[in-house]
DNA sequence: GTTCCAACATTTTTT
DNA sequence: ATGTTGGAAC
């Protein structure tokens, strides 16, 4: 039966009498409303029209969501399936996801709760052919969009070094952001890239939908216009969805907006749960016009403030509210908490990058000890937050060199490796040979003979007879238009194209179909593992594997853990009942969510650590032009601050417990000494909830600069003691072990901080380590230092070591 | 077709 | 400083 047809039967027998067993279900007690506050269980319990949650940092909004969600269903307000969750990551989804089955007890209900990108895939799928496309489209990845995007680029006579296909790619992006289809990009963009933006935004539209794909913001982007080419499409989803909820509302962009809009016209229940406060997405198209004009464009829109945080102490929302102040453009809302006790945040200014490291990675060993009369606070519960993902290098040195564990959040993805991508694009070809993205890829990997000119007349010949490049391969194979050592080869890649793809249909025959979901649960499919098997058979049979098993391990000492990333990929294989099932999931959760157990501290960029909460944070390189980023304030001026700003405040508040912030005055940045000035976020920290430590370990300051309006708050100068007794000096005894014979090099110092120095005396410098002073002139000191390459160092970088330091020599 | 060297860029990131 | 990329030399 057509599931719209049985909606309305569901829908006919809604208005019916209510049965007693829904009077029953409606008597029952409501244990998800338990323990809520009064604003969230307004939030549950309003139920008509449009709500907007303004829910601020910690302060319960899932707890509130979720149990709305359970409240709407128990309530026989709406079935599962009628009901649309919206979010932005497949983690915040499958958050959402467990925990209404923990609170309402059902599994697997919720066939509509996703991500904007996953569901409008489903819903996509249902109406390709509206879009010109097959339902079988495929997803490019950001790799295949850039080789589609240069080959246009260079057909049409453009440098491609001077016009970046990156660039262009990101001018396309923005545009579909804006729900701009190429017709409808206003003419004042038609000076972008060179003037030649829109017409290569409609060429590219148009290879997509030759080559059968899609880009994500196509996904998007052609549901909206769908739904606004044919009514009677989207009056069947308006219909069907009785309920919407939207999370993260901050974060939409015009075209997420408008594909909201369009679906909740239909009951107008929508709610969407944000936070203005904590929109950090601007730089890729995120509105946050769209949370703070939600009344308007909602008419008879109830607004919610969710403020009682339950994260954070006092200390640490009166330090956020602070840096939050200072931005104009707020719907305003001032969070408090119940909890009295707490620590001061803690203000530290550093020398330079690697002592700020040093310094946090002792802190970090401190709190997981426990000492300090404070219980120990585990690696797990520790976090560091860093602007610029380059910061994070130094935090991995020193833990490498004390042997710290940590993991690094948001690092290269899984699915996004090359081996990965590389054997991807073999399934793609065996589910679909037509693939020709993929077949460009792998057609010459593991080399097969075929160069530049092998694969130009694989296109050509493509193009002759108007098929895919398989096709064209086959036809040249025939009639030997390919000579040489490549002919052959070609021939048993065409051919084994078609077994596994034969092999494929065997599996599973209805193949487009099956990409089609119903819209009502289905019953689960019959796992099969055939298509694990065949996976390992097409890795092997197109000598993949053996090419990373036949490389020089010399020459590539990475291909041991490329095999064994393969070995992975098979396995996560088995999870899927198909391999086309593999391909959709892989496209729209490029993430590996290996969960490790080990306690290790958290390393990751700000953006990151978004919806995550630590019991201690630390946040470096608070440092002007660092953070707030140099490059957000040219681009975007008071706009860039205040989103900077929003940074700072998600920051914070991610802090339960302890919060660190620090800057550093002197910070090498790719290999470049700069000197820094502490960030004007520092000045805008009230003083009354912080802590402003003495820097330790310091001769030849320089702080009264780097300090800004805070630097009369703190000594300029560490005295000797300061650097005998600070922590950071001890903990470095622990780093015995062998180390490299060490040339000598001579450094010059600035004549004060040489000062009081001896032949022989033992030092320690923050850039070159620990060194031992070997000759002094009038106005030079030459020193042996464990690492190579000093010739000149500005100013006062030598500390004397203390007299248990190791020292290499 | 492969290897090597010079030029180049280098926020933030999801899907 | 460092990793990637494109072109020239092999």
């Amino acid at each position: 039966m057509d599931p719209w047809d049985e909606n309305d039967a569901f829908e006919a027998a809604a208005s019916a009498p209510v049965p007693l067993s829904q009077r029953a279900l409606a008597a029952r007690p409501k244990p998800y409303l338990d323990g809520l506050n009064p604003a969230q269980l307004e939030a549950v319990l309003t139920l008509e029209g449009p709500v907007l949650m303004l829910a601020g940092a910690g302060t319960g909004k899932t707890k509130a969501l979720t149990a709305r969600i359970v409240h709407l269903m128990r309530e026989g307000r709406a079935r599962a399936n009628e009901i649309l969750a919206v979010t932005f990551t497949n983690k915040a989804a499958r958050e959402m996801k467990s925990r209404v089955e923990a609170m309402s007890g059902s599994e697997g209900g919720m066939p509509w709760m996703g991500t904007f990108h996953s569901l409008s895939v489903r819903i996509l799928r249902r109406h390709a052919e509206l879009a010109g496309l097959k339902p079988s489209f495929t997803i490019l990845d950001t790799d295949d969009q850039l080789r589609l995007l240069k080959q246009l680029i260079q057909a049409a006579n453009m440098d491609d070094k001077r016009w970046p296909p990156r660039m262009l790619a990101g001018l396309i992006d923005t545009w579909k952001n804006r729900a701009w289809t190429p017709e409808k990009v206003p003419s004042s963009e038609a000076g972008a890239y060179d003037n030649k933006g829109t017409e290569l935004y409609a060429q590219y539209q148009e290879r997509l939908r030759a080559l059968n794909a899609c880009d994500f913001g196509d996904l998007l982007l052609h549901c909206v216009t769908i739904f606004r080419a044919h009514p009677d499409v989207l009056a069947q989803y308006q219909r069907w969805f009785k309920y919407i909820l939207v999370d993260e509302y901050q974060d939409t962009n015009v075209c997420q907006y408008l594909w909201l809009r369009l679906l909740a016209q239909g009951h107008q229940n929508i709610c969407c749960v944000g936070d203005d406060d904590q929109s950090i997405y601007g730089w890729r198209g995120a509105e946050v016009g769209n949370i703070l004009k939600f009344e308007k464009d909602f008419p008879g829109a109830k607004v919610i403030r969710l403020e009682q945080n339950y994260r954070s102490t006092p200390h640490i929302l009166a330090a956020a509210s602070g840096v939050i102040r200072g931005n104009a453009d707020r719907l305003g809302k001032t969070l408090w908490t119940d909890v009295e006790e707490g620590e001061k945040v803690r203000l530290t200014g550093y020398w330079d990058g690697e002592e700020e490291a040093r310094a946090i990675g002792e802190e970090i060993e401190s709190l997981a000890r426990g000492t300090r009369g404070r219980l120990p606070v585990g690696l797990n519960a520790q976090a560091i937050l860093v602007r610029a993902s380059h910061q994070m290098r130094a935090f991995e040195d020193r833990f490498l060199t004390i042997g710290l564990p940590y993991r690094v959040i948001g690092g290269p993805r899984f699915y996004e490796r090359q081996e990965i991508r590389d054997a991807m694009a073999y399934f793609r070809l065996a589910v679909s040979p037509d693939d020709d993205l993929a077949f460009e890829r792998v057609v010459n990997l593991p080399k097969r003979g075929l160069g530049d000119r092998a694969t130009a007349s694989i296109r050509t010949e493509a193009r002759r007879i108007s098929m895919s490049q398989h096709e064209g391969a086959r036809s040249l194979v025939a009639t030997g238009g390919i000579g040489g050592k490549g002919a052959g080869q070609l021939r048993q890649f065409v051919e084994g194209i078609d077994r596994w793809h034969a092999a494929v249909l065997g599996a599973r025959p209805d193949t487009a179909d099956q990409l089609i979901e119903p819209l009502l649960p289905d019953t689960p499919p019959a796992t099969q593992s055939g298509h694990v098997r065949l996976a390992e058979t097409i890795l092997e049979e197109s000598g993949y594997v053996s090419m990373w098993q036949n490389a020089e391990k010399d020459k590539n000492p990475e291909a041991e853990g490329r095999l064994e990333n393969l070995k992975e990929l098979v396995k996560a294989l088995e999870q899927f009942d198909s391999l086309q099932g593999f391909l959709e999931h892989v496209a729209l959760v490029m993430e590996n969510d290996s969960e490790e157990a080990a306690e290790k501290v958290s390393i990751m960029t700000l953006h990151a650590a978004k919806g995550l909460e630590f019991p201690a944070v630390f946040l470096p390189g608070w440092e002007e032009g660092l953070f707030p980023s140099q490059r957000a304030m040219d681009e975007a001026g008071q706009k860039g601050i205040e989103e900077e700003r929003r940074l700072a405040y998600v920051g914070i508040t991610r802090a339960e417990e302890l919060c660190y912030i620090s800057f550093a005055s002197n910070r090498r940045v790719y290999g470049q000494w700069q000197s820094q000035m502490a960030s004007r976020f520092v000045d805008e920290l009230p003083v009354a909830d912080v802590e402003i430590l003495t820097p330790p370990g310091l001769m030849g300051g320089g702080y009264g600069a780097a300090m800004g309006s805070f630097g009369s708050d703190i000594e300029a100068r560490a005295t000797k003691a300061d650097v005998y007794n600070s922590p950071g000096w001890r903990r470095l005894q622990n780093n015995a072990g062998p180390r490299p014979a060490t040339p000598r090099r001579t450094m010059t110092i600035d004549p004060e901080a040489g000062a009081g120095f001896e032949i022989g005396d033992r030092v320690f410098n923050q850039k070159f380590g620990y060194g031992r002073i070997i000759d002094i002139e009038v106005d030079t000191v030459e020193i042996a230092f464990e690492k190579a390459g000093v010739k000149h160092v500005k100013a006062g970088f030598v500390t004397p070591a203390k007299a248990d330091d190791e020292i290499p020599f």
